[in-house]
DNA sequence: CTCTTTGGTCCATAATATGGATCGATATTT
DNA sequence: AAATATCGATCCATATTATGGACCAAAGAG
């Protein structure tokens, strides 16, 4: 009870649902791996007893679930189900899962899909290449500042002028502690050089020898909706072959752009489903 | 403030998590529609202050948003990203879809995916056929009783004898006013039947004429992890070919259960994500 | 065996959510 | 065109609810 802002003139309110979603949005970010108390409540910024409460809420509701043995938290069945009937409206994964296998095929490389989130991009969707050699930099779910990353980049980008600087004070404190070859002034740099090709290249700039190129899908209204990227090693990203994968990607980013244009405007009116269910009926330990 | 249970002996508490949550739920249900705040209170069991307040609080964290024309809630992006993300451990759709599409190109008829959500099954997915003359009493999304329609019998068929009960009992209000043709009594004998035949058959119970074929996918374990089906009209669901279906879905069933028992442990350890952003940080208007 | 860390919970206190009443705006009716 | 109904949205005094320091048990670590 120490945050008081004493401002809130009134409007606001359900302040434990801000921060119980506050916490699911986190543990999002452990993906596979699960999130422990701890780390919750170290990252989380609330103590351990209304973070243990919030979790609780959320293990009822279905969005969350804990691993008896291990303890740790997972996204749970309900996030799942949420998402995918939320992806009707929002289905840029769905749209873009042939481009990925195609890209994929035909590169032997492996390609990705991520988006835009608050000031970071988050990676959707891996698509396995069959090439041997493979560089694991990134994995659906990993979050990583915008404009690290060749995808992260190319949406960077895309955004206008006055958004790139508050994407980059907001980030300032991690681009520097983290990304020692990412300065906010490198990344200008590349974003220059991205709107000037074309296209977004990250030459090994997170791990070495690992390089990919980054292109940006866009909505009609010419916003980002998010990036393609393919990733491999150096030897098998030199100029040339630099502008073959540019080509296959533009094909198949024009294609999800015009599926998105089609997307967009399903506010129409479908028939009504069937709603028995009646919830606000007071849940306590009773399931 | 008329809830008073005061039996709540400890445990429990952050309650406006859980009536938000179940807001959320709600709108699930009204897909791509939307829903209206007046739909939300009545349908809710809260009154209007509260829902919005809590509605306003959902939007807030991106799980929600209100179209500001007709001002009508849907479910929003982050819903969206969470699903995503949490598809790693409950991808049934994921893993699904190509049978479905496999299904609905050798049929030409539509083909569903369900899954149980309480002692109801919903529609996460619908793959259209290419005959002309197709059902749409199936949409994704749609929520009917379980027992209700071929997938969700399937899968009601599937449970264990007490379970079923405990559903039927349940359902029973909604069954008697919404479906006439679909008493308690009739899913008992539906479910006999199902057994027997190995598949589930709704001989246009819901919507005359139109047919379909449900079969349920199993966990490792055995319980049902949601079910396929086909619809049709009913000159397309003869003897004859329901015996080809089935033989179809089985295959298609097989492989999504073989794939499913690869799914579920994921709990191993992963390489950890990046993670800057620090929620908590009070979350007022200042978006 | 003791010390430390981690998950989990208790409960008096204080902050927060609650909902009846109200308001403006947009249909609907007469 | 006026009157009425409906709907979204908000206000604010009240009392219910969340808060977090302190505590406990269990599981490593030394």
């Amino acid at each position: 009870m120490e945050q008081r802002v004493s401002s809130t003139p009134s409007l606001s309110g359900a302040q434990s649902v801000d921060r119980a979603l506050s916490l699911l949005s986190l543990i999002s970010y452990f993906g596979d791996q699960g999130a422990t108390l701890s780390e919750l409540v170290e990252q989380g910024g609330l103590n351990k007893p209304t973070t243990r409460r919030l979790l609780l809420a959320l293990i009822r509701s279905g969005m969350l679930e804990q691993d008896s043995l291990t303890r740790r938290y997972y996204l749970g069945e309900e996030a799942y189900i949420l998402g995918t009937l939320a992806s009707r409206r929002y289905g840029l994964l769905q749209i873009s899962r042939d481009s990925l296998t195609t890209l994929s095929a035909k590169t032997e490389d492996t390609s990705f899909l991520s988006i835009q989130r608050e000031t970071s991009s988050v990676c959707l969707h891996r698509e396995e290449g069959t090439y041997q050699i493979r560089t694991h930099a990134l994995q659906a779910g990993y979050r990583h500042p915008l404009g690290v990353g060749a995808g992260s980049l190319a949406i960077l980008s895309a955004l206008q002028d006055e958004e790139i600087e508050a994407v980059l004070e907001a980030n300032h404190s991690v681009l520097v502690t983290e990304y020692p070859n990412l300065a906010p002034s490198q990344i200008r740099l590349d974003i220059a050089t991205t709107r000037e090709a074309g296209f977004a290249l990250n030459p090994g700039r997170i791990l070495a020898n690992s390089w990919a190129i980054g292109l940006a899908i866009h909505y009609p209204d010419r916003r980002p909706a998010g990036a393609l990227s393919i990733a491999a090693i150096d030897s098998r990203m030199q100029a040339a072959r630099q502008v073959e994968l540019v080509a296959l990607m533009q094909v198949e980013a024009k294609k999800i752009e015009a599926r998105l244009a089609h997307l967009q405007p399903i506010n129409g009116r479908l028939k009504r489903p069937i709603i028995p269910v009646r919830p606000g009926t007071r849940i306590d330990g009773a399931n």
